[in-house]
DNA sequence: GGATTCATGTAAGAGGTTACATGATTAT
DNA sequence: ATAATCATGTAACCTCTTACATGAATCC
C-alpha cells in the first residue's frame, strides 16, 4: 500500500555511493539502514531491472572464476537528478514520514549532500500547511468522534514538527564540517 | 502493505449493526467512516466472500423484482467473536495506530460496547512498553542517526498516549450514559 | 563434513487498486 | 434525454513477501 515507488529511490541512494551489484546493495541496507528499510532480495533484483529499464542505472555482467557471476549497476545522470529530486521534496503523507523522511536524512547524511537544514525546513513547511487545514476543519467539526480523530492527526503532526526541529539543530549543525 | 486482514474487521463490525448487503456496507462505510477507511468496491466482495468460506459470515440471496438481486450477509457467532477479539487486542505496529485503533474506536462508539476504557487503557500499557523498549535502546546507541531515528519514535508515541489519555476522558467519560 | 557466504533468480500468493461490464430504474 | 442510483462482479495490474532452486567456495 505503500510506499509508491519510494524503494526505488533507496536503491538509487545507495548506488549514489558508487556502483554495485544486487547482493553488495543488499549488504549495504542491512549495515546501514536495518532497521529503516528492509527489502527482500527478490524484490529487489526485480526492481534494478525495471530500473534499468527506465534507464535510470546501467548495468554490466561481472564474470568471476571462483564465484557466480554477478551484474553491476551504477546510476545514470537521469537516476541522479530523479534522485536528487526526490530528497528535495517533501514527504507529504504523514503515514511515511518516519520510514521515507528518515531515509533522506539517512541519505544526505551518508552522501554528505548540501542542503540538509533546508530540506527539514521544506518538510516543516509542508507538515505545518498540513496542520492549519486540520486545524481549520477541527474548528468547524461538532461530532465528537471526528474532532478525536482530527485531534489525533493534530498531536502527530505537532510532534513530528517538533522532532523536525530536534533534527535541524542536532544532526545538520553536527554535520557543518562535512559539507565545507 | 499493509493491515494484515484489518479490513476483515471492519466488514465485520460493519455488520455487527446488523446484516447488510455489499452495496449497504459500502454506503455505510462512505457515510461513516469515510475519511478513516476506505475499501475499493471489488476488494469488498472478494473479502465478504472469503469472510464466509471462513464461517465468520453467512449469506443468502435476496431476489428482487425491480432492482438486482442481492447478497445479503449478516455475522456468524464465530465472527461476532472475532470481532470482540480484534477490538481488545491493542495495535501492535505503532504505524497503523490511527487508521486501526480510531476504527476500533469508531465501532465502540457506534455499538455502543463496554469496556471502551479498558480498550484504551490497554492500548497506552501497549504503547508504554514499546516506548520503554525504546527509550533503552537510545540510552545504549551512541550513533547520532541512529539515536535521531529513536528520538522520531519516542516522541511519536509520547504524543500518542497523550491523545489516548485525552481519549479518555473526552470520548468514552460522554459515553458513559450508553452503556448504562 | 556441515554451515555459511556468495549471487541471482523463479513461482506463488497476499492484499490491495483501477478500469470496465452489465442492465434496469429513477431522478433531473 | 441523460445522469445517477442500485448491485455485483471480472480482469489486469501493482508492490511486496515467503519459499524455494542452484551451485561453487570457503570457514569451522
Amino acid at each position: 500500500m505503500n510506499n509508491q515507488r519510494t524503494t526505488d529511490y533507496v536503491l538509487l541512494g545507495v548506488l549514489m555511493v558508487g556502483p554495485k551489484h544486487g547482493y553488495e546493495i543488499r549488504q549495504f541496507l542491512d549495515d546501514s539502514l536495518e532497521s529503516k528499510w528492509h527489502i527482500s532480495s527478490s524484490q529487489m533484483y526485480s526492481l534494478l531491472k525495471r530500473l534499468e529499464g527506465k534507464q535510470l542505472v546501467k548495468s554490466f555482467l561481472s564474470v568471476q572464476t571462483k564465484r557466480p557471476s554477478k551484474r553491476v549497476y551504477s546510476l545514470m545522470p537521469k537516476g541522479k537528478e530523479a534522485f536528487l529530486a526526490w530528497i528535495e521534496q517533501p514527504v507529504m503523507h504523514v503515514r511515511n514520514l518516519r520510514i521515507e523522511f528518515l531515509a533522506k536524512l539517512f541519505f544526505i547524511d551518508r552522501l554528505c549532500l548540501p542542503g540538509g537544514n533546508q530540506v527539514i525546513q521544506k518538510q516543516i513547511d509542508a507538515l505545518s500547511s498540513i496542520l492549519a487545514k486540520i486545524q481549520k476543519a477541527q474548528s468547524l467539526e461538532r461530532l465528537p468522534f471526528e474532532k478525536l480523530s482530527l485531534r489525533f492527526r493534530q498531536m502527530t503532526i505537532e510532534a513530528h514538527i517538533q522532532w523536525l526541529k530536534t533534527a535541524v539543530v542536532e544532526f545538520i549543525e553536527q554535520n557543518k564540517h562535512y559539507s565545507r
